[in-house]
Parts: C-alpha cells; structure tokens; sequence
DNA sequence: AATAACAAGATTGTCGACAATTTATTTGTT
DNA sequence: AACAAATAAATTGTCGACAATCTTGTTATT
C-alpha cells in the first residue's frame, strides 16, 4: 500500500502516521478538532508527540492550526479540490517533464511491463486498477524525476490531502480505461525522451482526473 | 521588507522566525549543526520551543533532521539549487497562468504602474530593484493566483529557501535590466487575460534567474 | 597494530506539571 | 429579559526532569 515505505521510528512518528491515516481515512471527520488531551489518552502517548504530530500535519496541509486555540482538519471543498489539483497538475507535470529526462532505461521498461501486465485487469474493469495501479503509475513518475525536493514535497504532502479528497469522495472504480490510455501515452513520451510532451500528457491526464472528481463533488452537494 | 507580514503571536514563533533569518542570511552557516540546547540558551527559551522551531524549519526545507541524532542546516549544492528551480518553475508558472485568470483588474494595474514606476531607476542601474522590486512582483502575482494553497507553499517554505541560496552567493545587483523587461512582458500578458502566455513566460524568466545563479555558484566552487 | 566489546559522556525523545490564554458559565446591573 | 462584567473551567503553550539513543573514548583480545 505504502510504496515510500515511511518507517517509523521515534513514537511521534507513529502517532503521526496513525492520525494521518484516521484523517484521511474519514475516521476522524473532516472539520473536526484535535484535542490534544483526548489524542494523548488515546494514543496513550504524552501530549508531546500528540502535538509534534498535529504540527507535522499542519505542514501537510492537513490540518489547520490557531495559536491558543487548537487544531482542526481541514474541511473539504470543491475550491480546496481546485487549487490542489492546480498544484498537481504544475508539480507533477514538471515531474513527468523531468523523468523524459532523467529516468533510467530499466525503471521506465519496469513501468511500461507494469502497465502491460495491467491491461487485462482493466479490459474487465476490475477495481483493483484504480486504486493501487494508478498511484503506483504516477509514484514511479515522481521518483524518476530524480528531483528529491519535488519526490518529497509529492509523496510527504500532497499526495495524501489528494487521497483524503478521493476517499471520502468516494472515487473508487470508475472512469479506469481512459486513465489506462493516458497512463500508456505518458510513459510512451517518457521512453522517447519527450519532456515537452510528457508533461502535456501528464498535465491533461490530471486535469481530467480532477473533473471526474469535481463532478462528484457538486452532485453530492 | 516582509510583504506577507508575520506576526509572532507564541514564542515559538518568534524563535522560529529568528532562526530562520539566521539561517537564510548566513549567520548561523550552512550545514551546520543545530544543537537544542545550545539554541534553548542562546534564545533564552526552553527546548521544547527550540524543537517546535526546528521541526517548522524542516517542513520548509532549510534544515534535515534525522532521528535520535538531530537537525543539520542544508547544504547548499548546485543539485539543490536546480531542483528548487525545478519546482518554482512549475509553480510560478502556475501562478502566473492563474493570475491571469483570477486576478483584479485593479491588482493588475497597480502592478502595471509599480514597474513603470520602478522602469527610471533600472535605467540608472539602481540596486533596490533587484532585491525588493523583484521579490514584490513574483509576490503580487503568487497572491494573484488566488490560490490559497499556492501562495501558503511558496511564500512560507521556497521562497525562504530561494532567499538563502541568493544571499548565500552574494546575488545583488546583477540581471537588473533584462529582468525588468521579462517582468513587463508577464504582466502584459496578464493584463491581456493570455494565461497560456503568462505560465510561459514566468517560466522562461525563471529559467533565466536559475542560470544566472548556477554560473555564479559555478564560478565560486 | 587492528578490531571488538565495553563504558562514559552527550544529545535527543518523552513525560508530567505549571503558566498563559481562550472559552464557557455565572453573576450583576439596567 | 438582555446585556456586560466577572469568575470558573478547559485548552493550549512552556518548562524542567528523566529515559532512551547515539557518539566518543577506553580497554581488552587476537
């Protein structure tokens, strides 16, 4: 599931993985404040690492924090969808771009063989391809930009305030084989060495992800 | 000087915005060692403000923490430099193509009449354009975008970043006029609602910026 | 002499308690 | 009854102390 194995090793890491998988996860509702006393007994951990924790997810984005007040998650809404899914076109379009550039040979046949392997799946609309497949797909892109600020700033921030849109959206299955196509159209940019137009394909593939999502969003509204 | 003004309202704050200065102008030098005691004297507060401080400075980038061993000032490297370059790129250029979305007509003017304004002294190679005349363009247009999580990302963590490697190499003065001119031409094509236009040439005008740095940190190795 | 095991020192991680601030409740006045 | 002020409760911010981990220096063994 985790394809950056984040290991933690300090109890503050843990605590903050928990909380950020209970946020995003829906199981702490979106909105919703973080006491850090109720957090603290919970965790049975001191209000230390809670806070650390909750500090750490302030930098995600994940939740919002007021100085003698306190922290809430933040709320979902379809202008936080927008902006972040601008941020995703930019970022991972510059990705796209600079993995043409930088990936190896053997990493980018690895990803054509991946996607290969996944067309059968897809062909009978299985669901597993969305979820997973898709998130391995555009992980493998960001790493190959072999810009370590950039792979951070993806899989460290962004990716997981995307996630918590999608899942508690409810995005799981649909629209799998127009992004199967997009995806087999990237990499085919990559392996020519086609920056300009890998991040073209890249930026178009988000923007029609985003769309799906926004038209979610305004029906359940 | 701080155009997105900060106001310290904890003490954590202020030790975080000290530490930082610090940091970026060059009196605490790069790759150096941040030790929490030492800081907790030096600032007169206690560890536990020390730490929260450190821990914002890792999630904008300037410090590496590892666990049980402690926190480390980046290293300046030309990599890093071409990765942070990277990125602004991608997001400025954002910026700009949202700018011309998004942004007031009223904004767009006051702009316009800010680099006229500014358009005598560059002729006379007068120094103050670079820093501050410069930095209050890139600023109005990020702002311009109207995106929230944009605006948070640069003016928070890169462009303190950014600021580090210019003061760090002794960036003044230099590029004035050029740059003066790529400013005028994105700002037309802002005020010409030409966002295609826009992202392109903030990016082109990064690329420039990148370039005239990598050669000067070139020079000095 | 080189390496490994061990011990001492220093640094970070975690904790509970106190201080400062905000929020909720009560009291008092018109 | 409505509003304001004062008070009480709860929450966050800060602190110093202890525990766990890493680093350094020493000793012992081959």
């Amino acid at each position: 599931m985790n394809f950056f194995q984040e290991k933690a090793v300090t109890s503050s890491d843990k605590t903050f993985f928990q909380l950020r998988e209970e946020i995003v996860e829906g199981h702490i509702s979106a909105g919703s404040k973080l006491s850090e006393v109720e957090l603290s007994t919970k965790y049975e951990v001191s209000r230390a690492v809670v806070r650390e924790a909750i500090n750490r997810l302030e930098a995600c984005n994940i939740v919002e924090r007021k100085a003698n007040v306190g922290a809430r998650v933040v709320t979902l809404t379809s202008d936080g969808l927008l902006e972040l899914y601008q941020i995703r076109e930019a970022l991972e379009g510059m990705a796209a771009r600079l993995a043409a550039q930088n990936m190896p040979d053997a990493e980018i046949n690895q990803l054509s063989s991946l996607l290969e392997g996944q067309q059968d799946e897809v062909k009978q609309r299985n669901v597993y391809y969305q979820e997973a497949g898709d998130l391995d797909f555009h992980y493998r892109i960001i790493v190959g930009s072999q810009n370590q600020q950039l792979i951070t700033m993806l899989s460290n921030g962004i990716y997981h305030l995307a996630r918590m849109y999608r899942v508690q959206l409810g995005m799981t299955g649909p629209r799998v084989t127009t992004a199967y196509d997009e995806h087999i159209h990237i990499v085919r940019a990559i392996a020519n060495r086609d920056g300009e137009l890998a991040e073209i394909l890249m930026r178009r593939h988000i923007q029609y992800s985003k769309n799906n999502i926004a038209v979610k969003l305004s029906n359940m509204k």
